[in-house]
DNA sequence: GCGCTGCATTGATCAGGATCAAACGGACAC
DNA sequence: GTGTCCGTTTGATCCTGATCAATGCAGCGC
């Protein structure tokens, strides 16, 4: 994998197989983003006029049905691409979790840049496949899992990808901020958030976590938290 | 889009952009296998050596915890296609729910084509943001929905679906076949079979939708239906 | 200090679906 | 005919998570 230089991080996310000439021309038409925490990015149905990577921060995809209930449906962290080349509006209201920034591409340009290069074509799909395995991961979760087995697999998620962003593996001990508000994990999980804050009380009654205030998690023993989220503990990545 | 001669309907799914040689060299890597209803096509974790299309039944991609509870977490329909390039292993188990035809395309040399041809790699990045969608559609279900709502939710989608194979709209006193049992609904939907019996009934009951026999539904005033799934009902197919 | 606001926690009660159990009905073999 | 099998229906009861409601708690402006 290439470094990519003056982008380093949304670069990764969608050319980490192009070559520098594309890198340059990503460059060209390239500009910065940034929303504070709850600000909307894009509604339903906005016409979208940019893709972009997640630089910083978090962003939420939700569906909303008429009478509010909502249902999050992607949950986007640094590395995470928005948008989808083809398509002119937004299926899904795109929010900022946390305060966020994000590496855009006008979209007519980069279109017309992956038309020309394949590379770039074929990590759009690999990472569309990506997001299609985990989407019915979550509705294994959404469908079949007890409140329970939820809120441990959401911190399990969590503190998987915060690792990963230090380009780590989950280690026990190691301790995360939750960068969700009970009512955004209620909405992630399909639950309301008085049962999501009944949960995470019961797990740290029980010493499976430990809280350090509201929002800072630490994992004891990240086995036994895996322990609890009903999935195959062996189960390797399935590629 | 071009008619494919010897293999319309799974060509269709898969080569509605590409150019007559492009068909030539898909006939002469494409053989049919044909699967008996509750036959397994693949496992979860099986090497995948071909790519396919439905011709002919319905097929499920569902995904089990080791205590049995399953999701479904993929329907597949004629003209859908099975598979994708760059992986080796299925993720999921893929059962023939009735009998099932499929269009099958030796792995290697369909993505050999793939690279050669942008339009079929469009292609497939297109139908996978499909498929994308459709299972996010399906996580507002599964977290958000009544076990009434599922239910009709479910017979809405099979209803447009059947019409659609004929090329038509839902029609209001349209009939068309369950193809599934109460089971596999209830996989479906994330519910038990017990409730997905019981909501039938009550369906049946206020007049919603009539059954001939236990498998073949009438539905007398499909906007009615939809009033019952709890979508928005006006709400345009966003693309 | 005060009150206000926004999130989180905790409690009491309710209800929607799950679970356990029995019976039904059609298809099929004999 | 009888019996069995499988999918389905229906009933009785239980329990998980939703709902309604009150309280706690930290941050912040005044």
């Amino acid at each position: 994998m290439k470094d990519c230089g003056t982008c380093p991080i949304q670069h990764r996310a969608v050319c980490s197989y192009c070559d520098a000439d594309e890198l340059v021309e990503l460059d060209q038409i390239k500009y910065y983003r940034s929303y504070d925490a709850g600000q909307p990015v894009l509604w339903a149905g906005d016409h979208m006029e940019f893709v972009a990577s997640v630089v910083e921060g978090i962003a939420s995809l939700a569906q909303a049905m008429e009478d509010g209930r909502t249902q999050m449906v992607g949950l986007l962290l640094p590395s995470d691409f928005i948008g989808r080349p083809g398509r002119d509006l937004a299926p899904y209201n795109v929010v900022a979790v946390t305060n966020l920034t994000l590496c855009c591409f006008r979209k007519k340009p980069f279109e017309e840049l992956m038309a020309r290069t394949p590379h770039l074509a074929s990590r759009l799909l690999e990472m569309t496949l990506d997001e299609l395995d985990s989407a019915r991961e979550w509705m294994l979760l959404l469908g079949r899992k007890t409140a329970h087995e939820k809120i441990s697999s959401l911190l399990a998620i969590l503190a998987t990808r915060d690792a990963a962003l230090r380009k780590q593996k989950p280690a026990d001990g190691a301790a995360f901020d939750l960068p969700l508000t009970r009512e955004a994990m209620a909405d992630y999980l399909g639950l309301t958030l008085e049962t999501v804050s009944r949960q995470i009380s019961s797990l740290k009654k029980r010493g499976v976590i430990e809280l350090k205030g509201k929002r800072r998690v630490v994992v004891p023993d990240f086995a036994r938290l895996l322990g609890e989220t009903g999935d195959d503990v062996d189960g390797g990545m399935i590629s």
